[in-house]
DNA sequence: GTGGTCTAGACCACT
DNA sequence: GTGGTCTAGACCACG
């Protein structure tokens, strides 16, 4: 997994979609357990705080739950919980504003497919 | 122009977002003034120093050029400044995390394009 | 450090340039924090804002990082940075205008350091 | 003469400042007309308010006088005045920042030389 | 604790 | 009229 941060958005956000991204891809499946706290503060050089901040958000959204003493877990229908909601909030919200701007600087379906292939390639690369 | 805010960005970003806009669209021509920072600033019900901060980011980008005691005006070149940058920022940047999201939700083509059309007829809407 | 400001050149400017005086001597390392926005503020009966304008255009000169809930932090090769950047636009901007000028005054060598020695006396006479 | 402007410093300062220059340089002699405001307004292509602001400057300054109707001249003695006082400006005030940065960039003689010859001989390219 | 954003209102310099 | 700077004070998100 990558490790660099974006400026632009809080790091418990960031944690947050990550876990979001493992559960859809099937990486977490559903009772599975979350990596500790911990864990991935150490691992992601972060404070435990804002890991927590972000599994509390991940709780929040009915996605993960927590068992006293023994850790998170990915929540039985989690997956299609997600997929229902974030496709609603991503059409809704996300990709109007998208498709205006691919419309308004012109792009073509084809530079589009190129430039997604290219980044799919690189992700290729990274994970051998 | 729209005057509601999207509380995830900040105000002086938007307002910035949307001079681009209107200089993609060709509504602000090169050597075009830039409606005035007061006026601006009282349309919308907004402070001056916020509208002064979107344009002066304009400024740095070198799509607007501040001319003494006269006023902001789009620079020549703006158009295709912004056409090369903002298309090679989208394909880099934003693109490929779109596309990757649209994957992982499984979407397809025709839901994003309901989606983009339904926008599309809200605009139109509020433009009559 | 001294507080005097003058008054032909903005504050946020003034303060900038003490920054980078303050790298260039060695005084802020590479990975040091800057002083806090607030604590500036008040050491120099500043407003905030008018510091953090001051740490934002550093940000944006890529000689300082700001790390989220932690503060800004002088990026490593920042000097090097400075030093190239800084004597290529002193050379090629400031200089010619000043040499310009010492010629059309027809000032000579030793009156150049006479007054140079003069401010340097002036220094040390502060620091003790 | 150049035409450029600077946007960090007004326009009438400018054009001040190039007044200043002629007369140090001998181009304008001590009671030689100045150009009228509409000549130079028109040429730079600048507001005439501008331009008597500038030539008002002068006049305060002792630089230049006015007599009614029939434009702006050299003062006797205006040479003189310009060389102690703008002298005195220069070691008092300029001078000193600009010998403490050469020293905190390092700059040696040689390439200080290098650079303000360059600069002399782009402007004898554009002399001819 | 950190920086980021915004408001309301003032004053300045420039054209 | 234009933009530029600054203040005082508030509130927010982040770690």
């Amino acid at each position: 997994m990558e490790r660099g941060w974006n400026d632009r958005q809080p790091i418990y956000r960031q944690l947050r979609d990550r876990v979001v991204a493992m559960i859809l891809d099937g990486v977490l499946k559903e009772g599975d357990p979350l990596p500790s706290v911990r864990t991935v503060a150490a691992e992601y050089r972060v404070n435990p705080l804002t890991v927590l901040k972000a599994y509390q958000q991940l709780v929040d959204e009915e996605l993960v739950e927590m068992k006293r003493g023994l850790g998170m877990f990915v929540k039985t229908g989690a997956r299609d919980l997600l997929l229902k909601g974030e496709r609603q909030k991503f059409l809704a919200d996300e990709w109007p504003r998208v498709a205006e701007k691919i419309q308004r600087l012109g792009l073509t379906q084809k530079e589009l497919d190129a430039a997604a292939a290219k980044r799919r390639s690189v992700a290729k690369g990274r994970e051998r």
